[in-house]
DNA sequence: TCGGTATCGAGTATCGATGTCACCTCACCG
DNA sequence: CGGTGAGGTGACATCGATACTCGATACCGA
């Protein structure tokens, strides 16, 4: 456990509450589709926010760890975040031309993924599971 | 089309047999795990096969596109490659510790991300799917 | 209001991957 | 079998993403 926060309690505090982050947040909230630090850096900067690289990559890094965003890696092997709606354990049905996201379900996909691991002993799973395509719009400007 | 190969005819000629492709593909015969492409050329040049890293990046990217090796993304966003057994589409389990890797098939998976995909609009799929665990050594060694 | 401390951020280092370009070497031909 | 030229090679430069350093700064609790 590492975020108290809000009560008096003296005990692990940590992330405190800066503008900086109140900055990456609510851009976060307002953008849908999956957005890379350098991106978030420049529009941040853009509307006037002053804000550091560094301070964008470590915010969304810790963002991340706290399960607040999800990050995936596009193909050329950039990071990329987004506030998900849901919180509980999803995939993504990405746009690779415009970066449009719908969440999904997968219970096909995690029931195949235990079974397969048990099936040859392995412990202590996870997985990686989305989708890239173009979507209609994409598709039709093609 | 891309290879005629062992024919007099001219046409578009790719893909020239070297001592350093060779070196590459035979390494990759013999390896049973991902392996990052800085990982190979150690290797190679341990065992005195002189080969720069440039080539062995182009290579294994050739031999990628080609379909011969496949390709997945550690989760700092590494490449590695692999020689799979299937040529056919399949996915991977893969033990985070020592990287045993199993091939394996996902009917499951396939119908899935056609389907979702299908009810967003969605064309031009690929899908990505791997699962990451221990495996039995590791799960007992760690 | 004040002090201690977590955080910030400009600069710089690192790391994987790719671009550059002069030199090399296959594959094919006569 | 030796010449020839397009494709291949590799030392080096460069790039983009991310980690690190450390003095300056801004929170937060008292």
């Amino acid at each position: 456990m590492t975020r108290p926060q809000t009560q008096h309690g003296p005990a692990t505090r940590v992330m405190r509450a800066t503008r900086q982050r109140a900055a990456v947040s609510a851009l976060l909230d307002r953008l849908e589709d999956f957005r890379s630090a350098q991106d978030i850096h420049e529009e941040l900067r853009r509307v006037g926010d002053g804000i550091g690289l560094t301070t964008v990559y470590r915010t969304l890094q810790s963002l991340a760890d706290a399960g607040e965003v999800d990050v995936l890696r596009t193909g050329s092997g950039e990071a990329v975040y987004r506030r998900c709606a849901s919180a509980e354990h999803h995939h993504h049905l990405v746009c690779r031309r415009c970066g449009a996201t719908v969440e999904i379900e997968g219970p096909a996909v995690e029931t195949w993924a235990q079974r397969i691991a048990e099936q040859h002993g392995f412990s202590d799973l996870s997985h990686t599971a989305e989708i890239f395509g173009l979507c209609r719009e994409c598709s039709a400007t093609a």
